[in-house]
DNA sequence: TTGAAAGCGATACCAG
DNA sequence: CTGGTATCGCTTTCAA
């Protein structure tokens, strides 16, 4: 030992991978960091991961499957103990070449069957609720902004979350006996702006996919000097940090994104002990109030 | 090959490393990724990095010197063939102990010495050229509002790019005129107002170090009723996306951060191959233009 | 062109 | 408990 303190030893972790078999490292997947909710999340699985004696290795796809699918094949040469995957990519041959990889994988964001476990909160009921919640401010009319699912379903990218929020909100409607969704697509701001004064006189509110949409909604009200919430009820989703700052103050759907984080880690260190696919873990989320409804 | 095909075989990067002698990774130590900032940065880096046929490993320091010079072990360890440093770390010692690595190293918005390729914004000619284009709006009186500076110093941390941006306020000061410098450190309410107020009737804007210090100035004017920017200006930095979602629209620098990115890797590829330090690049900003000046 | 052997820097097993 | 050796999977060199 003191010689090896003499000569300055450092140990090659390259090596002991390679003998051990090991890489004590976990590749992360991921869309982009412009994206305040990614950005938060991977900062959270770094920290803990690194807790943990685990390093990351980031790959982003910025949305493109064929990235996704390179990303993953490298993280394969490359040995990672696991991976942490923001999935964009969705067919049966998918999920069977991943199981054959054989690396413990939980995914999150979008789910890609069964087979793998998935974290993340249950948006179908956080959009039923949310449905409900708008209608209990007294909205009688209730619109959905999406992004451009249709589209992205044609190129066979994986729309799970876009959906699932989706469905929630057609089935949220049901529940209070209105029958009439109206599902947008992409902020196209004439579009939005027709199917919002198409009210017959009903107070209408605008249920949007994710934070960024409803601040673009807020800028469109805005631009139309439409009063919000008296004219127009607007609904986000992530309850972004962004969202103090933007007056009036947007109502989203919160999380604990530190928590998500952690789960995260947990069940995928668990998965790469047990090798045992680990079950589901569905977090909570709360409504956060704020002047827009 | 086509036995290799057969057998589905897939090189193991490494064993491959490791004869090698090189990791095809790039090391990026990160304040963290809560700020957009820095997220976008490391966005951009992954992408170019990826191009060019390398990895990223990302480490994030949370502002922890412990952290950093942990890191930077790990890193070692791992055989990474370069390494992109946002540090919070200072003294000579680091310097020289970085420098024995033997692992090209790029510095970005922290300098640590002369002996490292520093890639970034001309803070302090920024910041200078800032001071006047305020005082081409017709304020008499600029106060400058920097992080916790002095504390910083004391806990030994890397202020160089605070101390850039402060030292540039105070040459642009003296170059128009003004000798009475006033510089705030941290967002306390009180201080600020009072500094505000102290106005004896001159036109006062005050200088922010980021933008994030700037919306939280405009948020203390709106709870004062004060007039934006009527009674008070207010200017950022780094232009971050999330201003134009917030009124009135805060005048900022901004820059490129898709070619700084660019430039990073490129640099830290250059050293990377031709084994001796590449000089500076200092990027071109540009103040853009606002409601709140 | 092909094949065999030595090294990269650790771990792990097995005998002494 | 110590010291030698095979192994991990690849690159590289050298001989055939």
């Amino acid at each position: 030992m003191k010689v090896a303190r003499e000569l300055n030893y450092k140990p090659n972790k390259i090596a002991q991978s390679l003998a051990i078999g090991s890489t004590k490292t976990i590749g992360i997947m991921c869309f982009d960091l412009e994206n305040n909710y990614f950005a938060s999340l991977v900062d959270v699985i770094e920290g803990i991961a690194k807790n943990e004696g685990y390093f990351i290795n980031l790959i982003l796809t910025h949305g493109d499957p064929k990235k996704e699918r390179e990303g993953i094949a490298y993280l394969e040469e490359r040995h990672v103990d696991g991976i942490v995957l923001f999935s964009v990519c969705k067919d049966a041959d998918y999920s069977t070449y991943l199981q054959s990889l054989g690396i413990p994988i939980v995914t999150i964001y979008n789910r890609i069957s069964e087979d793998f476990t998935f974290i993340g909160v249950d948006a179908k009921k956080a959009m039923r609720d949310a449905v409900k919640y708008i209608a209990g401010k007294g909205y009688e009319r209730i619109l959905f902004l999406n992004a451009k699912i249709t589209s992205k379903k044609k190129q066979g990218m994986n729309v799970y979350t876009l959906q699932e929020r989706q469905d929630g909100y057609l089935q949220g409607l049901r529940e209070i006996g209105l029958h009439d969704p109206i599902v947008l697509e992409g902020l196209d701001e004439e579009a939005v702006s027709s199917a919002i004064c198409a009210n017959s006189g009903r107070r209408t509110a605008i249920l949007c996919i994710s934070d960024m949409y409803a601040v673009s909604v807020l800028e469109l009200c805005k631009k139309k000097h439409w009063d919000v919430p008296g004219d127009v009820g607007i609904m986000g989703y992530d309850n972004m940090d962004m969202l103090q700052y933007i007056a009036p103050r947007i109502c989203s759907v919160g999380y604990d994104v530190h928590l998500l984080g952690k789960q995260l880690v947990t069940v995928l260190l668990e998965t790469m002990c047990s090798d045992a696919p680990s079950s589901d873990h569905m977090m909570d989320y709360c409504f956060t109030d704020g002047e827009s409804l």
